[in-house]
DNA sequence: AACTATTTATAAGA
DNA sequence: CTCTTATAAATAGTT
């Protein structure tokens, strides 16, 4: 029918920028998030990859994506060397977890003599008991009831962490700039030593 | 021209499950990957969300994509509480370093007890020492260089930490099998206590 | 690594 | 939010 007008302008090509409207925006995270989901989820199944996506709404809100979990993924991020097959380095792990508890009983040996120490040592020790002696969950333990070396090892150990994944994956890390540059580069990585696997 | 038969089939409709010959499966997750760091990166620069994308190929390496960083995902994702701008809740920060300060200062004295003590102890510290001063990069250490406290402390933090990111997202985490189910649910989060702020 | 013919994603509108 | 429509963008199969 030669008269009619179109009824849409149909997709439109657009400036990839941030979009001033908020309401335009929040739609386009809706829709595009969707999207995004979706060519995870396809390539992931395509192709049987593990994979994790986080992403922040433009109000902040988290929301993630992944298969088969977080845990999984996260675990084979920071340790590599982890088999696909779980099966294969089962004596190296039997033999670290041996090595580790002898090394556990030695240091409770020293324990026991902090232990029998004096003052301040006990202020020390009173604190730890106080938070009951299920030391799980830790971290919903309000952090002024958490010891010095707690406070420490947290930080530590977190900042540790980011620097572990972002350190030992640093070539293989793109920024938003550097998309076109480095990405597909086949840099063999970095092998941090292994996590100690869990005990008992 | 009549007679030209198309030059290619082109894009065809695939079914989405495994692509069982490997060239083709290695071939697919080049381009897909591609195709969502695109995309990725479209929707943060759009609507200026952080993100993280982690992913591993068919023979297990990994890859990733993370606008600003991965630490600053990472740190968000754990701690949803951190304002957009770092600036509001600094005086807070600055009491709990002060009050972690004295906490150490405490602990140290303490620790000075443990190093007055005897035989076992040498051992103890000796290890320790023999590690060098410095302690950063304590993941570079052969495991079996660790103190046994440090083992545990390794372990348990680890487990802990991706126990935090799941535990706690929980309802926000999508499985691909329950992609079309709840993923948009806006359920309003459970929010872990936070992380101690890095010391100095 | 390039090339198309198609399918798929999505901006704009209802 | 949901649905539609026209168009832009991604990509399967090929060279």
């Amino acid at each position: 029918m030669a008269s009619s007008s179109k009824k849409t302008k149909g997709k439109q090509k657009i400036e990839i920028k941030i979009i001033e409207n908020e309401d335009d925006r929040l739609i386009s995270f809706s829709k595009r998030r969707f999207g995004i989901y979706k060519k995870i989820s396809e390539l992931s199944t395509l192709c049987g990859s593990e994979v994790l996506f986080i992403i922040f709404s433009p109000k902040g809100k988290p929301y993630s994506f992944a298969h088969p979990s977080i845990e999984s993924v996260t675990k084979r991020f920071l340790n590599p060397n982890q088999p696909l097959h779980e099966t294969t380095d089962a004596p190296v792990e039997t033999y670290r977890k041996v090595r580790i508890k002898s090394l556990v009983q030695d240091y409770n040996e020293v324990c026991d003599q902090l232990d029998a120490s004096k003052e301040k040592q006990k202020e020390f020790s009173l604190a730890q008991q106080s938070r009951g002696s299920e030391s799980h969950h830790w971290w919903k333990t309000p952090i002024y009831q958490l010891n010095p070396r707690e406070l420490h090892e947290l930080d530590k150990r977190f900042t540790e962490f980011i620097n572990l994944i972002s350190i030992a994956r640093d070539k293989k890390i793109v920024s938003i700039s550097l998309m076109h540059a480095e990405m597909d580069e086949d840099v063999p990585f970095v092998v941090p030593p292994r996590y100690g696997p869990s005990l008992q």
